[in-house]
DNA sequence: CTTGACCTTTGTGTTACCCATAGGTTTTAC
DNA sequence: GTAAAACCTATGGGTAACACAAAGGTCAAG
């Protein structure tokens, strides 16, 4: 099957597919007359098993060493579970700041509620923000990215 | 003050001061001898303003539009206020996707601990992850990042 | 006058893709 | 039979918020 097909059937898009294909998770056989990439079954499976791992928080990248371990023949296994190991704490801790983050919008939209909007005087900026309690040195918060 | 001494005040590093200022949030003034930028008070309380509006979830362009709203004289309230109730929802749910992340991940280790570490047999790549449930079509949900 | 500490600009890397371009191929429809 | 639709290819650029390295100018101290 070619590109589109494999990824109708994993249910990603083609630009997916070739985007692992490029970082060497999937290897397919060309068509000698066209150039054209050609997956069979294997393909799929592995396809499947890249979205299982990357629902489990695994990278590209850690997931392209699993399969190349395991392509060698040696069990990827405790790699699998270490790396899992010590992500999950990482995954706790991003969803407490998150959390601090979500309190932080909650706090100051209920504050807000209760001031006037400022225009700028050239003093201040946006009393809403600068009446914002300065984050005490949290050194390991980040704001909330979010995707699409 | 030269751009170090800027970042020292407002514990950032020196190319996070660089780069709001490539990104026109910070407009220096240039030493005419020899072209260093030179930050003042004002530079300052802007900076600190950055922060706590990152702190709060804006983004980098966020904040850009925020502060050239007040630079011309608008009361940047309304739009800080719109922002952050559209962006709340957002990292709820954010939240939320994390939270069954790492309950996947718990899960995934909970019951691997009595699984043997398979040898792929050219048939499974690993059982440990092969045997995890496929996402059930959460479209939503996209592993988690983490920084540094 | 030479370190060393600072400054400048420019360009690259990070993550997991998405999108645009330009052009070749295959399939379908009239 | 041929032309358009639908597919394929490779390449390069964009995203967010910086970090970092390179190559070179500037400045205070010893």
């Amino acid at each position: 099957m070619k590109v589109s097909e494999l990824a109708r059937r994993a249910d990603v898009t083609a630009e997916t597919v070739r985007h692992y294909t490029r970082e060497g998770l999937l290897s397919p056989r060309r068509d000698p007359d066209n150039g054209y990439q050609l997956f069979d079954q294997a393909d799929l499976e592995r396809l499947r098993f890249i979205q299982r791992a990357r629902t489990l928080g695994f990278s590209v990248a850690e997931i392209g060493d699993i399969l190349s371990h395991a392509d060698q023949g040696d069990s990827p296994c405790p790699m699998v579970r270490d790396l899992l190991a010590s992500r999950l704490p990482q995954i706790r801790a991003r969803i407490r700041e998150l959390e601090a983050l979500a309190a932080r919008m909650e706090q100051a939209l209920d504050t807000w509620a209760e001031m006037p909007d400022g225009t700028p005087d050239g003093h201040s900026l946006c009393r809403l923000i600068e009446s914002f309690p300065e984050a005490t040195h949290s050194h390991c918060c980040r704001a909330g990215e979010e995707r699409q």
